[in-house]
DNA sequence: TCACTGACAAGGG
DNA sequence: ACCCTTGCCAGTG
């Protein structure tokens, strides 16, 4: 649903960033924090999941500061983070990205 | 209005 | 390398 939104909303913002994270690649809910000034890597965090129907919205590209997949209890069923990152060639080891690193996008990467 | 909670992060011990 | 504390800020009761 839309609504007439005049103030600065989180969500949309987050969004902006999510959708562009390549394919292949994760980021972190602080870097999106961080390129967006919201002061807060917990306020991505709560944007995601209050829109986890949105598709087009790759969140399970979002990851914590240590490469963890910390969100993938809010996905069904839960494995279903893992499965999306492995099918992108992402490999995945104990709840974790191996090679986290090299995988790893800041938005600041945005064509500049 | 106050207190607690959370898909987090950084720093200290 | 691990555990704990603090900062963060919108939602919820």
């Amino acid at each position: 649903m839309k609504r007439p939104t005049s103030a600065p909303h989180y969500h949309e913002q987050v969004f902006r960033v999510a959708r562009q994270i390549p394919p292949g690649r994760v980021t972190t809910y602080g870097a999106i924090a961080d390129y967006l000034s919201l002061g807060s890597a917990r306020m991505v965090g709560w944007a995601l999941f209050n829109n986890l129907s949105l598709d087009d919205v790759p969140a399970h590209r979002v990851l914590n500061r240590n490469g963890e997949l910390s969100g993938r209890v809010h996905f069904r069923p839960p494995e279903l983070m893992q499965a999306l990152l492995e099918a992108e060639g992402i490999a995945v080891e104990n709840d974790q990205v191996v090679d986290f690193a090299s995988k790893f996008w800041h938005p600041q990467e945005l064509g500049y």
